[in-house]
DNA sequence: GGGAGGACTGGCCAACCGGCCAGTTTCGCC
DNA sequence: GGCGAAACTGGCCGGTTGGCCAGTCCTCCC
């Protein structure tokens, strides 16, 4: 293994904790074979650290409601759930109700975006 | 500063290339003040390189549809969008439709959801 | 046995959405 | 000057959505 066929892994902080941005830049940065990227470089990998505000209670959806979400995510419609799921399409608007209600969404958008937000479902 | 008011740094690894994550793992395992995740557990940063697959054409969306995009992931409809952006309620949908066909999307959930799979917004 | 909660279904209806047609204005560029 | 791209507006219409009412089955639990 020579050096130059493992080049330098560059690294961007995505830290809002600025005390801990510190402490990291300071412990990677003395690692050899690895260095920070300069702003606006690309980066092979970052290192992410997202303020956990509201994250504490996970919202308690039902297995359908999960089911009905992921194929809302999919942007499928209400019929076409109705069919995947092989309920009728009042359930799904039903399921919907609910999952606007529990996701606290204007919409069945917003209620992805909530969703995908709280890491209830992975886009 | 004592040692202990700096407790370590627990980092987990989320990189879709083995090789990757293997020279990480290493690097980063030798450093001190500092340590990788064991399974499961709640790490304080993540170290995230993700496949870089259907990226590299970035949509070419005008800065009016992005407006548009920005206010429909928070689940607005035409109506308020017209209202926040002070157009017509025609001209959002004209802007949401040529949005549905940039984004390949079936309709404003699911395009909502393209978006943010490939980083044109942040939800 | 009597809740309580979840899943499911129906009808009804106003509102919203998306696609179609058409048009204007403004801007930069060849 | 002309030409395309972007932004903007209008009317029209069928399909979808979400909220309201109602009801039936389950199962778990006190």
């Amino acid at each position: 293994m020579s050096e130059d066929n493992a080049p330098e892994i560059v690294l961007s902080l995505e830290i809002d904790d600025p005390a801990l941005a510190d402490r990291l830049a300071t412990l990677l940065g003395s690692v050899a074979g690895l260095r920070l990227a300069a702003p606006g470089e690309t980066a092979t990998a970052s290192v992410v650290a997202r303020d956990p505000r509201v994250m504490p209670e996970d919202i308690a959806l039902t297995q359908r409601e999960l089911d009905v979400l992921a194929l809302m995510a999919e942007g499928a419609s209400n019929k076409m759930i109705a069919r995947q799921l092989n309920i009728s399409v009042h359930t799904v608007k039903f399921h919907v109700g609910s999952l606007l209600d529990k996701l606290d969404a204007t919409g069945r958008t917003d209620a992805v975006a909530h969703a995908a937000r709280r890491g209830v479902i992975e886009l």
